[in-house]
RNA sequence: GGGCGAUUAGCUCAAUUGGCUAGAGCACCUGCUUUACACGCAGGGGGUUACAGGUUCGAGUCCUGUAUCGCCCA
């Protein structure tokens, strides 16, 4: 058979081809087997907010490495896809989506009808992240493919959420939000947006109750400076550094707060700073010295508030204006000034400048600074964030079954010495592996390797241990519930005040049996209550408040309840409501490779593929994700999620900028797909993943009119950033496209007339280019094997020519088998270890510089001979290109699968002895290659590393008088011994690499007139008819420098006392013997100098 | 404020526990369209490893400090 290939790789048709290929062959898909070693990922569950950045191809190429390395290697491998369903930013964006379209917001819709535009939004993202994963070719078992709110991931979260709070590990508490007093919902951090405002430090007198307990000169008064005077109204105390010498001894004095005429204390905190004018410090040159205390609207005041055990006294409402309705508790009480009521309603700016005035007008405001600083602004509003006091739920995870169990689950190695938090309480670091833990307590079955599956986490590499050992050393509670409506809903039901049963219509009897039914409940696991039943017994039976009262139920075991309602009918009926917050997102990703699974049923896939055995994520998730996964993993399985934790490096833009959304500078990997491959784009990320944390990609776009790239114009935005200016007129053809950051700013949204500018990077051309390399090598091996009956390029050929126990065959095929088997043993090596930049390179090294560059260059002459050697180079070429195709397939799978299917056409059984490669139909599943140490030849690797001494020697000389290449050269080596015979049993090597004919090679052989000469140590190479004495001198003297340089530098060392005396005796030997030769040589240049002459 | 990391050729990055003349790719210079590949081939130039000290026989690598940049956590 015949095979026409085009003359440069083209990889959209091959693409969609092999895609289907495996589709169809369902090469992904894979079922628990105990025959064979796990191998599981379970993919980050990548954000339907938005399709896949650079950042998320470089994650999944990284993972679909790993698992078709494994694959191939014999594993049950799996890769488990999903996504997360990102409760704020989803919302966020639809919320801002349906403002625009249709110019109404959430709130106008009923709660079901706006989380069905939700989920509209997210099935199209899903759907693009999906056939983003698809076209780079990650062997995900699409089939088992999750999401985070699907009906298999909200019953584990129902379930862990249940769990949880039955154990008293989740609870309900005051915190302080960033509120957005506009669309009054709160916000998380990422989603405020700081920002220089231009605004006062006010400094305002609060007078002392006693005036007289202070020396003289008696102050009146304390001076408290702030940027927010209208949060006076809820100061709850004043407070000075213990440290402040002048100001120290006012602790435990009480201030009368004006207006408010509540009496305050003065309290001791070093949080405090002490004044300084002449500090470079902006926050102590402005400090009074005296801090007002604000616990319900300052997030440092809220903590201040709790280590003194202040009040905390809310004065707004959530819009932003003065109330006394909102946790105002003294109002009525303290005998508030008149003008108290005057602010009422105001809104908080207006209450600002009105209490100002105030204080002016009494006299008791001191000095008012111009001041600039930096303020949380609303991304959405634009408004400044206010700290907003409110209830939410908790996690305990500071509990020892949470954060200590994680501590206590990092292999012992990448622990470090800790004075930590949760490690002081008797617990300090101790081997804790053969700790036993309760499965009973569970359910659940021993694990068979409990011990490694408790305390086997590592994190790849090392450092980033520390991360995760201090977050768990330091954790705080995790506050998991967030006022939005896409997520999974909260399981607790909350009295809501209005008790049916209030009044004379209950009898006594009717009471008992609701508190018994609802501890039967209890018993049967259907309900769990907090604080106590007999909190319960009180409201129904004293009618107490029922405000703290929560009930989580646990919908899955009510169907169960044999009563005629369930519990959650049933405690509605009687006044109790669901929770209206939903589950923080990280609540059901901290599940993930449970609930990906299939728990909290005990599914085959749960036993057989938890623990998982790598997480491929970005540093920052550690804290916020890696935590919580181990945490859970641990609580509710008792096993670890994943034993090995890989961190890669974050892509920044080529301004050395986080990728961001806003800032329109992440590139779609199907840009690079279109401009450079799939392939390419992988082979470049693994390129670039080595251990380092940030990698720059500098972005160019593409004009979509004529699909030429240019450097864009840039502009810098207010936060400083550089960015693509939003429209760009392309140079080529002068057309006008908008960018991705005019899209993504709104200031040049794409249209039909100017659309969008494709990303590229050249960045990529790297793998563009070997992949077209392989390509073509493999168009020209195939080639030389066309028309091979099959087993002509196998083992089964006839033996080998040289009498070597390997290959047949000349020094140059027993030299790329050589190459080949530390190939393949050096790649094992990095990928084991997780380092991909490693892998790549050394695959790239292999194939281009020794099997093209050399190998395929030295067989060309006899590749077609119906010979010997003919023969044993085809066998080789095919054997050696088999084993790359494999080695490269988890980088580069479509390439591979392509040309795997060629060579089985051509050439259907491979091999020479000593490598091992299993037949296979498809590349996917070809068997991992494997070389016997005794291919890896040293004698030959010298041999060859000699020839090509000579080779590039001779090149340069034909370089250096402008030979041209196909002219050939006459060349005589003078050498002895093993080198003269070694270069005689490849003197037609030389012949064909070098463009010249050998006349001779020996020990007497001598330089004629007219040659020129190349000294290689021993080795003298002549290249007659050439001789040009300055061009000569030129060389030689060049040369001469050199040696007398690394003669002298090696003079040096060995001189010195120290290093003869210290370093290792094997190192000194090595030197003089280097010196020994360089001398030679030196010798043997200037000799050859001086003939010049 | 605490932590982690980076600074090596014009650019983007390597260099396994300290040990041969610090390596690649791109860009640059010279030559070549040689029947696999110009997304290529052959040859070449280019580095005081951010700066200042220290440890060591020996430092890009270890320690201290300085500067600049980035990220994470508060």
């Amino acid at each position: 058979m015949s095979l026409t290939l085009s003359k440069t790789y083209e990889p959209h048709a091959v693409e969609r081809e092999v895609a289907e290929a495996w589709s169809k062959a369902r090469a992904f898909h894979a079922e628990v087997d105990p025959a064979k070693d796990p191998y599981v990922i379970v993919i980050p569950p990548p954000n339907v907010t938005a399709a896949l950045h650079m950042g998320h191809a470089l994650n999944n190429t990284i993972q679909d490495i790993l698992i078709r390395w494994r694959r191939m290697a014999g594993d049950n491998a799996v890769w488990i896809p999903g996504t997360d369903h990102a409760g704020i930013a989803t919302q966020t964006v639809v919320e801002k989506r349906v403002m625009q379209e249709e110019g109404k917001r959430r709130t106008d819709f009923a709660r079901d009808e706006f989380v069905a535009k939700i989920q509209a939004w997210k099935d199209e993202y899903e759907a693009r992240i999906t056939n983003q994963l698809k076209m780079m070719g990650c062997s995900c078992d699409f089939d088992r493919q999750r999401f985070t709110m699907d009906d298999i991931c909200a019953r584990a979260v129902r379930e862990a959420f249940f769990e949880l709070f039955k154990a008293g590990l989740i609870y309900r508490g005051k915190r302080l939000v960033n509120w957005d007093p506009v669309t009054q919902t709160a916000l998380a951090d990422d989603e405020v947006e700081m920002r220089d405002v231009d605004g006062h430090f006010w400094y305002m007198n609060y007078p002392l109750v006693e005036a007289g307990g202070i020396n003289s000169p008696r102050p009146e008064y304390v001076t408290v400076a702030t940027t927010r005077p209208e949060t006076m109204l809820g100061d709850t105390a004043v407070a000075v550094n213990p440290n402040d010498p002048e100001r120290a001894k006012y602790i435990g004095k009480m201030v009368r707060l004006p207006i408010v005429n509540r009496e305050i204390p003065i309290v001791g905190d070093d949080y405090v700073v002490i004044p300084d004018p002449d500090s470079d410090d902006a926050k102590a040159k402005y400090a009074s010295g005296f801090l007002k205390v604000t616990p319900a609207h300052d997030p440092n005041d809220y903590e201040i508030g709790q280590r003194h055990n202040l009040p905390i006294i809310n004065v707004m409402a959530p819009d932003g204006s003065i109330s006394k309705d909102h946790g105002w508790t003294d109002f009525e009480s303290t005998g508030v000034h008149e003008f108290c009521h005057e602010l009422l309603t105001l809104d908080r700016y207006e209450a600002r400048e009105a209490i100002v005035d105030w204080f002016r007008k009494e006299g008791l405001l001191a000095e008012v600074r111009p001041y600039s600083h930096s303020v949380g602004h609303s991304y959405r509003s634009h408004v400044p964030v206010e700290p907003y006091l409110s209830d939410q739920w908790y996690v305990k995870v500071t509990d020892e079954r949470l954060a200590g169990a994680a501590l206590r689950a990092m292999v012992i190695d990448q622990r470090s010495e800790s004075d930590g938090a949760v490690w002081k309480d008797g617990d300090s670091f101790v081997d804790s592996r053969d700790r036993k833990v309760a499965d009973a307590d569970r359910g659940l079955p021993p694990a068979a390797n409990k011990q490694d599956a408790e305390a086997g986490l590592r994190f790849y590499p090392s450092r980033y241990a520390k991360t995760f050992q201090h977050w768990h050393e330091n954790i705080r509670d995790w506050c998991i519930s967030r006022q939005l409506w896409w997520g999974h809903r909260i399981p607790v039901w909350r009295y809501d005040g209005k008790f049916l049963y209030k009044g004379d219509g209950w009898e006594e009897h009717r009471r008992e049996n609701l508190v018994k039914l609802i501890a039967d409940w209890v018993d049967e696991g259907v309900v769990a209550v907090s604080p106590s039943i007999d909190a319960i017994r009180d409201l129904v039976f004293h009618d107490s408040n029922g405000a703290n009262i929560s009930i989580a139920i646990n919908e899955d075991q009510d169907d169960a309840t044999s009563m005629g309602l369930g519990a959650k009918a049933y405690l509605e009926s009687i006044g109790f409501e669901q929770d209206p917050d939903v589950l923080d997102t990280w609540f059901s990703s901290a599940l993930w490779p449970i609930s990906t699974l299939g728990w909290p049923e005990l599914t085959e896939e749960l036993k057989g593929w938890n623990p998982s055995s790598t997480l491929c994520t970005a540093r920052e998730i550690i804290t916020l994700w890696v935590s919580r996964m181990v945490m859970f993993n641990l609580f509710f399985r008792g096993q670890l999620p994943f034993r090995d934790v890989f961190i890669h490096a974050m892509i920044q833009d080529g301004e050395g900028q986080k990728m961001s959304k806003s800032l329109g500078n992440g590139v779609d990997p199907l840009d690079i797909i279109h401009s450079h491959g799939s392939d390419a784009m992988r082979f470049t990320l693994a390129a670039m993943t080595t251990q380092t944390q940030d990698v720059k990609m500098p972005v160019q776009p593409v004009c979509p009119f004529c699909e030429q790239e240019f450097e864009p114009k840039t502009k810098r935005t207010a936060a400083g950033h550089v960015v693509a200016a939003p429209t760009q007129d392309c140079p080529h053809c002068s057309k006008t496209m908008s960018t991705s950051f005019g899209a993504a700013s709104g200031e040049a949204m794409p249209t039909d007339d100017v659309p969008l500018a494709r990303n590229t990077s050249a960045k990529f051309d790297y793998g563009r280019n070997f992949s077209n390399k392989l390509w073509n090598a493999g168009r020209f091996a195939m080639g030389i094997l066309e028309g091979e009956s099959g087993s002509d390029a196998s083992s089964d050929a006839s033996p080998p020519a040289g009498g070597s126990a390997f290959g047949f065959g000349g020094v140059a095929d027993r030299w790329i088998l050589a190459r080949l088997g530390a190939t393949v043993k050096g790649v094992d090596k990095a990928l084991g270890e997780y380092q991909f930049a490693q892998y790549a390179q050394q695959v790239y090294d292999f194939f281009w510089r020794d099997y093209c560059d050399w190998y395929l260059e030295a067989i060309k002459p006899v590749a077609r001979e119906d010979s010997d050697a003919g023969r044993s180079a085809r066998a080789t070429a095919a054997a050696c290109l088999d084993a790359v195709l494999r080695l490269l397939h988890p980088v580069m799978p479509y390439i591979t699968e392509k040309m795997w299917e060629q060579l089985n056409s051509v050439a259907p059984t491979r091999g020479v002895a000593g490598v091992t490669l299993g037949q296979s139909a498809m590349c996917i599943n070809a068997a991992w290659p494997v070389v016997d140490d005794e291919a890896i030849d040293g004698g030959v690797e010298a041999a060859f590393d000699r020839v090509q001494e000579v080779v590039v020697a001779i090149r340069n000389v034909r370089n250096q008088y402008n030979v041209p290449p196909k002219q050939t050269v006459t060349v005589s080596i003078k050498a002895d011994g093993e080198a003269a015979a070694s270069l005689n049993e490849a003197v037609s090597l030389l012949a064909t690499l070098a463009g010249c004919e050998v006349t001779a090679i020996g020990a007497d052989v001598t330089a004629s007139d007219d040659a020129a000469t190349s000294v290689l140590g021993a080795i003298e190479v002549y290249i007659a008819g050439l001789i040009d004495p300055k061009a000569e001198h030129e060389r030689l003297s060049k040369r001469r420098d050199e040696l007398a340089k690394a003669i002298n530098a090696l003079n040096g060392r060995l001189n010195n006392k120290g290093y003869v005396d210290k370093a290792p005796a094997h190192l000194v030997q090595q030197t003089r013997d280097e010196l020994e030769a360089k001398a030679a040589e030196l010798a043997t240049v200037e000799a050859k100098l001086a003939s010049l002459k």
